[in-house]
DNA sequence: CTTGTTGCAAATGATTTGCAACCCG
DNA sequence: CGGGTTGCAAATCATTTGCAACAAG
């Protein structure tokens, strides 16, 4: 597992400060030292009162011009939370995402929604509008609040690690939505060779659903405010249902008063291969595309790794098969 | 059709005015009337501009005050688009809805999106957070200025026309659909009651589409700014389709490249009944639904309505056709 | 030794506040 | 007439700029 460079940003910032014709300084490299070592949503006075503890020489207006290069070079983000000040977040190698923020304590929730940016690019694409950035912002009351409980003093937490875990998270529930439909395939297949290949399939998701978990207590192993961190990618196995209709269409899920029952099926054993390839594919398709959003991160790297292991689980013949389970126009 | 007092909200000012132990003066009035008069996103000096060409003698303190309560009572909305300054729009019987700004031309377009609403509230829910409002705001560089050319000096136009229009359009969507699959279903059915049943939806759901075609042509007539404002109201026809699964399940759509013929059916008249109900219920009551959303407009209006309509079409027993056609857990 | 950098002081620009004169109810 | 209101001037507040002394390349 590559290790991140704890100060990766230091030497980005060299690299940006050279090939912008400008100068590396002592308080620049303060000011972006005391900007990584601290969490959260930092003012500018903030970060200037944190600087300051460590060198009550630098004067504010310096603060100002070096967050600005480092929003400039991608190390920091601007965010406007509310209350006329702006403030920055760490930037680089952080996954984009959306801020809810409680208007009584002032706690900032942030999330990230695979569907809503799909939603968004449709919207920008009906308008032939090329977007650049786009915020949402939602102010109210958290639930802490709302019951007068005072928040558990949840200190903000790294997003980027949050990330992975709900990466995995989310390669976790599709891994075992796929099984499951791999399995009751095979209990609704007539033919022999064909439900040996969707045996062999939901096997091999068994197997990787093992993985996953014990990648999932990897991420968090050790590090209690990530495995505490509230949900921070939005991922509802809808997404799964649409992007793959045949699972919805051939499987009887488990439904909550009666349903209809499973489909009869015949496939034959390669009839049933592209099948499971067309799966498998779809869902490798849905987590590249996503990944795409991203940048370089853990996060991303554990949806491409499920991506891609998604793909081998149905090396096989592509194509024909696909107009004949699902006619997305 | 009622007809929208033409300033409905200099009234309310003054109710908001009384109830708060405020006074009524000739300052406040006059800022007020200005701001009516314009249409778009104005800064307070935009405005302030505009009420010295008609008294030099107000103060910009006032109309900074006069604002601050036009929003406070509803009447004006604050908006911040990025360029630092606080704009305000017209608030009372606006739809809420968003924004996406060129930040070439600075060119603003307003957007409203039933599916973006739905998952906003549910990401909402998942946090327990009781949200009061929120903001999505994109960035980015319009297709004129992509295209260099000059952006036909289209002038903004009040959204709530152009949200009736698109009220029509998304009601006139829908009914298309329900009559397709009527007409579909009819043609499947194998039992002449059913068949008969389906037909005589089908009927309806005809000369209820010639009744919104009117509607539409009466929202538009002699408005050329809102007849071709962009689309505001983002509706797609997956929200009903996922809505309404059966309607997918049941009908073959004309697909781009071949796909799955008709189901077959062999529902008796009462079947079919219900099945019409089922379908013209779960209708009525996402567009009921979304409307809630809205305050009243004429757009809220005719989605009401359209409700009240689709409810009508299906005034058979109800209910336990549900689960047979639709289980949705 | 050139050129960007720093930090102070002063400027800016949007918005707010103090306050004496004012006028609505 | 009493209490909110107005508009001016002055105050804030975050942020930017001018500039002389300074330090990096």
């Amino acid at each position: 597992m590559p290790v991140r460079k704890a100060k990766e940003e230091v030497e980005m910032f060299r690299v940006w400060l050279r090939q912008n014709g400008l100068k590396r300084t002592y308080q620049k490299e303060l000011i972006l030292e005391t900007f990584l070592g601290a969490e959260g949503h930092l003012s500018v006075d903030d970060i200037y009162t944190l600087v300051k503890k460590k060198d009550r020489r630098v004067g504010s207006v310096t603060v100002f011009r070096t967050l600005k290069s480092l929003a400039a070079c991608g190390i920091a983000r601007e965010v406007t939370l509310g209350d006329g000040l702006t403030r920055f977040e760490h930037g680089h190698r952080h996954p984009p995402h959306h801020h809810i923020v409680c208007t009584r304590c002032g706690r900032v929730i942030e999330f990230a929604s695979p569907e809503l940016e799909r939603m968004q690019d449709e919207i920008m694409r009906k308008y032939d509008f090329q977007p650049d950035r786009h915020w949402i912002k939602t102010c109210g009351v958290c639930s802490n609040c709302r019951e007068n409980r005072k928040g558990g003093e949840e200190r903000p937490c790294d997003t980027e690690r949050v990330f992975a875990r709900d990466a995995v998270k989310m390669a976790l529930a599709t891994e075992v939505r796929l099984m499951e439909f791999f399995q009751q395939a095979a209990a609704a297949n007539q033919d022999a060779a064909g439900r040996e290949v969707f045996e062999r399939i939901a096997r091999l998701k068994e197997a990787n659903i093992a993985t996953l978990g014990e990648e999932l207590d990897d991420v968090v192993r050790g590090e209690e405010d990530v495995a505490k961190a509230p949900v921070f990618l939005h991922f509802s196995l809808d997404e799964v249902e649409q992007n793959i209709p045949s699972l919805t269409r051939l499987t009887a899920r488990p439904p909550a008063q009666g349903g209809r029952p499973v489909v009869e099926m015949a496939l034959d054993a390669e009839a049933a291969a592209k099948l499971a390839r067309f799966l498998t594919v779809t869902a490798a398709t849905f987590f590249k595309d996503y990944a795409a959003k991203f940048p370089d991160t853990r996060g991303r790297r554990i949806l491409l790794g499920f991506a891609g292991q998604q793909e081998s689980h149905g090396d096989l013949d592509s194509n024909s098969y696909l107009s004949a389970w699902d006619s997305k126009s």
